[in-house]
DNA sequence: AGACTTTTAAATGTCTGACAAATGAAAATC
DNA sequence: GATTTTCATTTGTCAGACATTTAAAAGTCT
């Protein structure tokens, strides 16, 4: 492990390279404890701060855990499917929020994953997913709901449904995708008739799966789709017409304090 | 933004959750600079080692990148697909390494995404990605081909597959999917009979995309499902065979450079 | 006045040295 | 033998300092 003083990426950074590659490649092992700071420090010739530096981008990476004490230190973490999904869904919503990207390029994307999903969720038809998904269904018919909790709601059901797949590969991937996109299901008002239709297709959709009819579950979901974009439309449109009343479009702005 | 002293989570940690939620809630917007260290130091009482430690975790996640010199600073960084993609290449083929998730599932979850990109893939029919598929089923039918060539050959075939559905973030989503798959690939040594075979089903695969002919493009997915699950069986169970014969079966291993 | 050079201030990158806190092992004690 | 205490090790944090980079501002020359 060569470090370069002066190579224009930060030492840092580079110790952390040296050490991820380490990890990757399978040079470090899974729960191995790494030599402690000073004797990095020693290893690279470099100060501990700048070693911990190191070290804390890899934290940052879920790639180690550190513990204190004596015989504590640095250790390969165990990448949880839960510790990579967190990741997948922060690096998702940014690259949502950053890229303008449309709705409906989202909206594909996000239902053309979950058409692939439907034919195994109807193969294997678990109990536990297609209780989940009858609760969702029930809980989104509450009249009392607020926006958000049946946005929240809808969430658990496509999930329900992705899991339902029982691939846990298929599982990390797609709730990366889905829960992305809620931000931008939460700009959506539901109206009581829009709640009912979409009530309706998650019927159409869980009866489809119950019957082992895949075919029908792609259509449906093609409806969903649909049905989606246009909803987004809709509140697009109008808000796009109450800006143009009132003042020169600006960029939309989420406040916080 | 209250930095609890007491609570078990680093200083640093908690720190860098606090920018790290301000960036994601919107309330710092991309290329905004950050106050500098010294500031946030004051900010948030701490020293400024602690403050470094909590911003480089941050341009690990790539939400920020620093700048020296006056006027420099740390802003937040514009998220690009590449980015991201990274990202996600790496935290999946850790994911694959470390949870001795079987070749099945990974097979499986991979070829039902590339099933989802087909129809759109078809349907519009890029003449870019169109002439990748091509010059990739060319290279791949050259006899003197190293089986890692061949493999990033047919990485490529496939990302051309998925590009061509021309949707940023299926793109963004799959090749994370198809990349993390590569080194559980590189464990199979492909014969000439296997390649011949391989060469014909990415052929076929093309025609049906040029014919916009979506169903018969998924069902020879199907089929490249199938062929490539007996070729990875038949490698392991050789393996397993050679093992037996020599001494007790160990946990798998994917030996590495 | 305009173009070029030099200065300078601000910021990150790094180092040294130190102390605090946690933690498990070993030693001491009952 | 069981419990308590001590202790060494390691990470977490702090303070202060210097080096390096960088762009704006001031100065200088044509």
């Amino acid at each position: 492990m060569k470090i370069d003083p002066d190579s224009n990426a930060a030492l840092s950074a580079q110790i952390a390279k040296a050490i991820r590659d380490a990890i990757i490649s399978g040079a470090l092992i899974v729960d191995e404890r790494l030599p402690s700071e000073a004797e990095l420090a020693e290893h690279f010739d470099v100060s501990r701060p700048t070693i911990r530096e190191a070290l804390k981008r890899l934290a940052a990476q879920s790639l180690i855990r550190t513990q204190r004490g004596a015989f504590g230190g640095a250790f390969v973490r165990h990448l949880s499917y839960e510790d990579a999904r967190e990741q997948l869904v922060t690096t998702s919503t940014l690259l949502l929020s950053m890229n303008d990207i449309s709705f409906d390029t989202a909206c594909e994307a996000r239902f053309a994953l979950e058409r692939a999903c439907a034919p195994m969720t109807a193969a294997r038809r678990e109990p536990a997913q297609l209780a989940i998904m009858r609760r969702e269904i029930k809980r989104q018919s509450e009249a009392d709901l607020t926006d958000e909790a049946f946005c929240a709601s809808d969430v658990a059901f496509h999930r329900a449904l992705v899991d339902g797949a029982q691939n846990p590969v298929l599982s990390y991937q797609l709730s990366g995708s889905i829960e992305a996109m809620q931000p931008l299901m939460n700009m959506i008002t539901f109206t009581a008739r829009s709640r009912a239709e979409i009530v309706e297709i998650h019927t159409s959709i869980l009866d489809a799966i119950v019957a082992r009819d895949s075919e029908r579950a792609t259509e449906i979901l093609e409806q969903l789709e649909r049905v989606t974009k246009r909803l987004a439309h809709s509140v697009m449109d109008a808000k796009a017409v109450a800006i143009a009343k009132k003042e020169k479009p600006e960029v939309a702005q989420v406040s916080a304090e």
